[in-house]
RNA sequence: GCCGAUGUAGCUCAGUUGGUCAGAGCAGCUGAUUUGUAAUCAGCAGGUCGGGGGUUCGAAUCCGUCCAUCGGCUCCA
């Protein structure tokens, strides 16, 4: 007798092994033709696994994430074997399922390429192939014989993953005339698979190692109606409407230009006006909570920059030194504000009283990122940090971030980002090796923050091994009016740079004690921040922030004196008007606006 | 930086196999119209077809190269 426990607790009980399908049957037969996926035991199954032991168990259609990346996984599966129909010799890396649909890494005969022109090929391939419902079949194989299989095929990349399982868990995945190493799980057949679209084609390292072969991956999504694609589609098409790129263009907030360098935002009357207000709003606001703005110049001694470390570890791929008439003298654009900060720090000396002493400073950096890796104002060579860095005592860190924490609520409450969630990055759960400061502080500071987030009662999640080496960190992630995930404000303790600047306050006991320093930038940055409020609003700014906020329409020449009136009256309450005098009707006036 | 794609007027795009192919609409400028809610009329001006090479009698069109942009990869203090 099997029983078998389902997610509000009633009991099902089987004479014999039983499958999620089977289940999904007794329970509905609507259900059984909706239900992708199981989950057994905490582990996501195919439906047609036979349960053999008690377990509970809970079913997943496409709602939950399981059910998608069942959907998606197989989905990869049915890619793979058209491109190996299409595209003999081909050699297969990895094809997992991701956010928006999945895809597959391929190494293609010599000779070959792929390119948009052949979507349309790939997907009639696809098409073809899941109508004729290939059951997707789990087997599991010896190491052995895994190896001699991709061998035999000479697919150096599976030989490669096989290489590093354990013999025992090795399991392949076979539809039709395809078969593919895969811990799974998988749909039951790729008759559920009804409409497919090839999205783009992508060069990728193998492994994500700069060193090795550049495979091609090819994305695609699929869904088990035709109607949710289209729908789909029209979702891309509206993202791409609501580009900043475009839209800053539109506008007039933004521009770039090649004489200047690539990556270089130049910033438009009304764009520095747009952003001139949010960086008054974050003023304000900062004054409120005990900051105090500095400012630093934009470069600074090479040495600054040894002794921060920095120059160290990013050196290199920077903005290289720029020399001076003085023999051996070096300055380095800034990549971060906080060294300057912390030279602003030891000033003078630091009471305990004195504690927590907060710097903040709209701070222009510069960093030389990859030219492949520029886009619009999101990613970019020279942006402004709405930085802020704060000095405190270690027993002061959680309510400092929770007053942080208070900012960007004030933030994201006013510009209307109502979906927000957090995520903790800790140190490796073990592994210490490659993190600065004591074991102690860590814990301290890593307790800080879980209880800073569960007092505020936020959304959540905890990520091991993110943390930066100096520190653990907070990062806010909002979804914008199109459900797109964005990361935004960020919130880092840091212990290595007191220790390298020897920053110092005076204790209670007279003793000398190093601050803890927490780096913080509720925006991120104001280009990135720009970018993603112009995305979720479309360019509709809220009135306080939006450059124009009346506009004048006078029906004929006659009235202008009269709009001059009303432009002064509305001026005269902070009311950003314009006039729109133009010798056009006044359709057109409307149209323009 | 790497892979792939793209690059024609300020913007959006035409330009078939290399031979009046340098075009259109919008925007701009000039003039007319003096207007009541989503395109008033007429005219003008705008481009070494991304740059610089090559092939050819002839290149926007073909080939390599550089630059930039786009989609990814990698990285992100």
């Amino acid at each position: 007798m099997i029983k078998i426990t389902l997610p509000d607790g009633s009991i099902k009980e089987y004479n014999e092994a039983v499958s999620g399908y089977q289940i999904a049957v007794d329970i509905s037969p609507r259900l059984a033709k909706e239900v992708l996926s199981i989950t057994v035991n905490e582990e996501v199954w195919d439906l047609q696994r036979l349960i053999t032991n008690d377990s509970s168990i809970k079913l997943h259609k496409w709602d939950d994430e399981e059910g998608k990346h069942a959907f998606w996984h197989s989905s990869a599966h049915l890619m793979a074997e058209a491109l190996e129909a299409m595209y003999p010799g081909i050699k297969l890396g990895i094809g997992p399922s991701i956010e928006n649909g999945f895809y597959y890494d391929v190494d293609l005969p010599e000779g070959k390429v792929i390119t948009d022109s052949d979507f349309p090929k790939i997907e009639a391939k696809m098409k073809e192939l899941a109508q004729q419902k290939n059951e997707y079949n789990r087997s599991e194989v010896p190491k052995a014989e895994a190896m001699d299989f991709y061998s035999k095929k000479d697919d150096e990349y599976k030989v490669e993953l096989i290489n590093d399982l354990e013999d025992g868990t090795i399991t392949f995945y076979k539809q039709g005339n395809f078969t593919d190493l895969c811990k799974g799980p998988h749909l039951q057949n790729t008759g559920l698979i009804k409409a497919i679209k090839i999205l783009s084609v992508a060069g990728a390292y193998w492994r994500g190692d700069e060193t090795r072969k550049q495979l091609t991956r090819v994305y695609g999504i699929t869904f088990p109606k035709q109607k949710m694609l289209e729908e789909y589609l029209v979702l891309l098409e509206e993202a791409k409407k609501r580009d900043h790129r475009k839209i800053g263009r539109e506008l007039e907030l933004f521009a770039f230009s090649q004489r200047v360098g690539q990556g270089l935002p130049l910033w438009l009357p009304k764009g520095a006006q747009l952003r001139e207000r949010l960086e008054n709003f974050l003023k304000k606001i900062q004054k409120q909570h005990g900051y105090q703005q500095v400012i630093a110049p934009h470069i600074g001694l090479k040495d600054l920059w040894v002794t921060s470390g920095h120059y160290e570890k990013y050196g290199k791929d920077s903005f290289q030194p720029i020399n001076t008439p003085a023999e051996g003298e070096e300055f380095l654009l800034k990549p971060m504000n906080c060294p300057h900060h912390c030279e602003i720090y030891k000033v003078k000396q630091h009471s305990y009283k004195d504690l927590p002493i907060r710097y903040a400073e709209f701070g222009t950096v510069y960093r030389y990122e990859q030219s492949g890796e520029l886009h619009g104002l999101t990613r970019v060579r020279g942006f402004t940090q709405d930085d802020a860095h704060i000095f405190c005592r270690p027993d002061q860190l959680k309510d400092e971030f929770k007053k942080v924490m208070d900012i960007v609520f004030i933030i994201f409450n006013a510009l209307d980002f109502k979906d927000f969630t957090a995520q903790v990055s800790l140190r490796h759960q073990t592994d210490h090796s490659k993190y600065i400061g004591s074991d102690e502080n860590w814990e301290k500071s890593e307790n800080a923050i879980l209880e800073a987030v569960k007092e505020k009662d936020l959304n959540y999640v905890v990520e091991y091994d993110e943390a930066a080496f100096y520190g653990p960190k907070l990062d806010f992630m909002v979804k914008d009016a199109l459900g797109r995930q964005w990361q935004l404000g960020t919130i880092q303790v840091d212990y290595n740079l007191p220790e390298r600047f020897d920053l110092e306050y005076v204790g209670s006991d007279n003793q000398k004690h190093r601050p803890v320093m927490i780096h913080r930038a509720p925006f991120g940055s104001m280009e990135r921040f720009v970018a993603v409020l112009i995305e979720h609003t479309a360019g509709k700014f809220p009135l306080w922030l939006t450059p124009e906020q009346a506009v004048i329409l006078p029906i004929s020449e006659k009235y202008n004196d009269y709009a001059k009136k009303v432009l002064n009256f509305l001026n005269n309450y902070d009311i950003r008007t314009l006039i729109d005098d133009r010798n056009e009707k006044i359709g057109k006036k409307i149209r323009d606006n």
